[in-house]
DNA sequence: ACGGCCTCCTGACGGC
DNA sequence: TGCCGTCAGGAGGCCG
């Protein structure tokens, strides 16, 4: 399920429950990718103040309310949903699915309790203390790709391994030139020539960009996921970054249900099936020039593609 | 320093 | 029907 918009879904999800109370933590497995920490129960009489989405992190703030004990400052929670996650309320004594690895019992004002499952059946995910993992997992963590520091100016640059991220395309000849004349910096750094979409799915790179919005966002912009990434245009890394933002923030508009199997109440076929140009389509026939599209595995990853529309 | 491969785990699906 | 192999939306870690 996760990938950006569902993690960003899942977010907003939680509004409803900001200022509610924890009154109990369950933990039912606690071997995910890392150990969920042995004293989550110090959530007890703390209330969520806020949720923030950092990546495919969920950031989960709590203050201590007059019930809990003492000085004890704010505690926040790193959440990942990883390949099989998901973060969903219930009405309090509702049964424990299989796979569901933490419950956390929250109430309202007025006493009203529910229930926060952590539900993961292939549990890559994680459940920790910003504390203790903030500087591991996110402080290496590139721009968000719905942020402005994102654009085509940066990722060009980071490819082409030209120092300054700040260089216009209308510039770009003479800030080459300038940068040949200074003296090559010790480690004269060379230009990324790995496939592109390793470079845009790798998380220092930019966030969020999962299989497969990289393999629709290469489709939209007509490049070849096996493309050495230098060899791409600055007219193709516009192209790129603005085909990346608007698939994201159109899934997330429209709810981040990108579930291969998504459907709706109605049983109509979801957002999935309906949006996807490429992904999930190897053998199927182009959108665009009805080719056949072809699948070849890129780190390991499957993609989708169509060799006339996205030439090598 | 880099790049590519491996790994954690369960479940779904296709072929035989 | 059932067994087995393969593959799956992530991403840190390790090795060459």
């Amino acid at each position: 399920m996760p990938e950006l918009p569902e993690v960003e879904t899942t977010k907003t999800s939680l509004n409803p429950i900001l200022g509610q109370q924890v009154s109990k933590v369950q933990v039912f497995q606690p071997k995910l990718r890392w150990p969920i920490p042995d004293d989550l129960s110090k959530l007890v009489d703390y209330a969520l103040q806020k949720v923030e989405r950092r990546a495919k992190y969920l950031l989960m703030t709590f203050i201590p309310t007059k019930a809990a004990t003492s000085n004890s400052t704010q505690r926040t929670l790193i959440m990942h949903l990883g390949m099989s996650g998901s973060l969903q309320q219930y009405p309090i004594d509702t049964d424990k699915r299989k796979h569901d690895h933490l419950i956390i019992t929250l109430s309202d004002d007025m006493g009203i309790q529910t229930q926060l499952h952590y539900h993961d059946p292939r549990r890559f995910g994680a459940v920790l203390w910003h504390k203790d993992y903030a500087t591991k997992l996110l402080d290496h963590l590139g721009p968000e790709p719905l942020s402005a520091d994102f654009d085509a100016d940066y990722l060009y640059h980071l490819i082409q391994r030209t120092t300054d991220s700040k260089i216009s395309s209308k510039n770009k000849d003479s800030a080459a030139n300038k940068i040949n004349e200074q003296p090559a910096k010790k480690t004269a750094k060379r230009p990324l020539t790995r496939a592109i979409k390793s470079i845009i799915m790798e998380q220092q790179v930019v966030v969020g960009v999962g299989n497969i919005y990289a393999t629709e966002s290469l489709y939209l912009a007509g490049i070849h996921p096996a493309m050495p990434a230098n060899q791409i245009t600055y007219e193709q890394t516009v192209s790129l970054v603005a085909h990346i933002k608007a698939i994201l923030q159109r899934a997330i508009e429209l709810g981040g249900s990108t579930l291969r199997d998504f459907t709706v109440a109605s049983g109509q076929t979801g957002y999935f099936q309906q949006t996807l140009n490429v992904y999930g389509r190897q053998g199927e026939h182009c959108p665009n020039c009805a080719t056949e599209l072809e699948n070849i595995k890129i780190n390991g990853r499957t993609s989708v593609y169509c060799a006339l529309c996205q030439p090598l």
